[in-house]
DNA sequence: CATGATAGACAACCTGGTTAACTATATGGG
DNA sequence: CCCATATAGTTAACCAGGTTGTCTATCATG
């Protein structure tokens, strides 16, 4: 079964579903129910320092008009804010209100906990090398990700 | 770094990113230009003997209305055709033409050779363990993948 | 034969993506 | 100093793929 090259894309895709899954069911439990699968990406990449939405879109891999409604949605739950920045009055800074400040706070949490329940399950030793092999066989660069609507997009 | 969290899933999501993304460059250069990232699982679905719009839905973890419109996709661009079931006038089979198990064949093909890769950099145990420790974690059942649009949508 | 279950289609809507066109602001060179 | 160009952001129109809800046609059964 191992020899089935279908199944690594597959599992891959699986393990990082269930990771994210279990994520949004703990942050829902946690009091942020509202937050969707993306979000996540893109709060992790305003950071907490703020960003535009050119930038954004840059670092997500996607155009200054999506990053820029993603951030409208994000507005409208109340986990980021935009203002004017005083030095260039075309820039619009993006930042995190607490409240969003709060989730990527609890999603880092959690993310730690739902590795620490894969180091219980495989040994720690067998999950760094997993980890290794992972990241020897992916991009250095770990930020633009790409990632947000990629799938099915394409 | 492996101590943190985040990393996990990111990593998983880019070997995964990765492996359909050279699926698909190579598919192109193989005279399937067209497929779209979904396409491969819709099609895994649909399997050599067809299948019907409701099954698919069930298969994929998503309504058959949506089921529905991925077979329009795949019927439009020659991948997939429809019948009416000669024993149950409701029912129509969706079954691959040609043109769609030729790109299913490939893409197996390509998968294995993707594997292979992976192989050579990480050794085939390595690649059997990360495998092992992949399966291990995610559900058993290979299919329902639930996978097509759940980004973005849950 | 009437009733209920099932398959499919259609419409309206949501999200997140795209291009394209437009406005407003900076900035740098004649 | 002013104009040309580049940049940030918005808006609009579209697409893909998902959802609910409704409707019709067919099957299966009491």
């Amino acid at each position: 079964m191992s020899s089935n090259g279908f199944e690594l894309p597959l599992r891959l895709l699986l393990a990082f579903r269930m990771l994210i899954d279990e994520l949004h069911a703990e942050l829902a439990r946690q009091g942020h129910p509202d937050i969707r699968p993306m979000y996540g990406f893109v709060m992790q990449a305003i950071g907490p320092d703020g960003t535009t939405a050119v930038e954004l879109g840059r670092a997500l891999g996607v155009t200054k008009q999506a990053a820029g409604k993603t951030v409208d949605n994000l507005e409208r739950i109340g986990y980021a804010e935009r203002a004017t920045d005083p030095r260039d009055s075309r820039r619009k800074l993006v930042r995190l209100t607490p409240r969003g400040m709060d989730a990527l706070d609890r999603s880092a949490r959690i993310f730690d906990t739902l590795r620490a329940r894969w180091a219980a399950e495989l040994g720690e030793d067998r999950l760094q090398a997993l980890e290794s092999d992972l990241r020897r066989m992916t991009p250095d660069n770990p930020w633009r990700l790409d990632i947000p609507g990629w799938f099915g997009a394409l």
